[in-house]
DNA sequence: CCTTGACCTCAAGTCAACTTCATTTCTTAG
DNA sequence: CTAAGAAATGAAGTTGACTTGAGGTCAAGG
């Protein structure tokens, strides 16, 4: 018997609104227990699923994202470090990648935007590459490496 | 007579779609003149204002918070290079913390997630500062400096 | 002149991620 | 035991940022 925790706790501990728990319970991101009374019932784990949904929201992906990476949690066992140590590792790169883009943006934004190229196609912000039309139209350098 | 561009051409060269231009126009987040057969005829800087506007998305900024950062270019000439170099410089801050907030989550998300602390309040990852509910309630720190 | 493709407008639709609402049921402190 | 406050449900509404659709106009090549 593990102690069961009602939404409105759960809520006030995670920041998260009891609707959007409820939410997230319907598209499958979290599950719950139920009480006599038919209240939802979580279990303390769940609490820290629901930090992961949020850190992983704050990299920009989607819940649908989220539910895949947490798929791949254990269903029949408490997850523990190993398992959300390896989740973690798994978000470096996309990590990386976004710093990387930034950190492009903030180093050539003064002279890029400053000498009015970012209207052209040469750009080094907006193209770095140089590969016009690789990955179809528009700028794409802030999401691309160099 | 400044040459005028036809819509189409704006796309292709911001690599925003037509209907997103004309959407833009109507957020008053750009503006055109019409041809004799009231099709739109962009000025060029126009297509700089749009690349701005991109950039600015992936930001994080919204459309309104954009609308008001042009604002501030003046509207009776041509916006010149002081003119950008003066917005772009304000959002060296922003891309700043953002990164700043990336570079945090990247070197605890292992030991946090891993160890679990992630649930708890007192997590260094959700709560840097340790100024519980300072900011409302609910984990802050992947948007707060330490 | 005709056809094709680019444009026009305005209303409505879409998608993600929730929130709000109305109504009913639990739970718990006094 | 009772009243207040927390929770439940299902449907509908919201917000941001666009896209799609219907029905019509414009511009250019053959």
């Amino acid at each position: 018997m593990v102690p069961e925790i009602p939404i409105g706790i759960v809520s006030e501990r995670t920041g998260v609104a009891s609707s959007a728990l409820r939410y997230y319970e319907s598209e499958g991101l979290i599950s719950s227990e139920r009480s006599e009374g038919n209240q939802r019932r979580y279990h303390p784990a769940t609490i820290r699923r629901i930090s992961f949904i949020k850190v992983a929201q704050q990299l920009g992906l989607t819940l649908d994202e989220i539910r895949e990476a947490l798929e791949s949690l254990p269903e029949n066992r408490t997850p523990n470090e190993r398992d959300w140590t390896r989740l973690a590792r798994n978000w470096r790169p996309r990590i990386d990648e976004q710093i990387g883009m930034l950190e492009r943006l903030r180093d050539r934004l003064d002279g890029c935007i400053g000498c009015g190229c970012l209207s052209l196609r040469t750009c080094k912000l907006v193209n770095p590459d140089d590969q016009l039309g690789s990955h179809g139209p528009g700028p794409r350098t802030i999401i691309e490496p160099d």
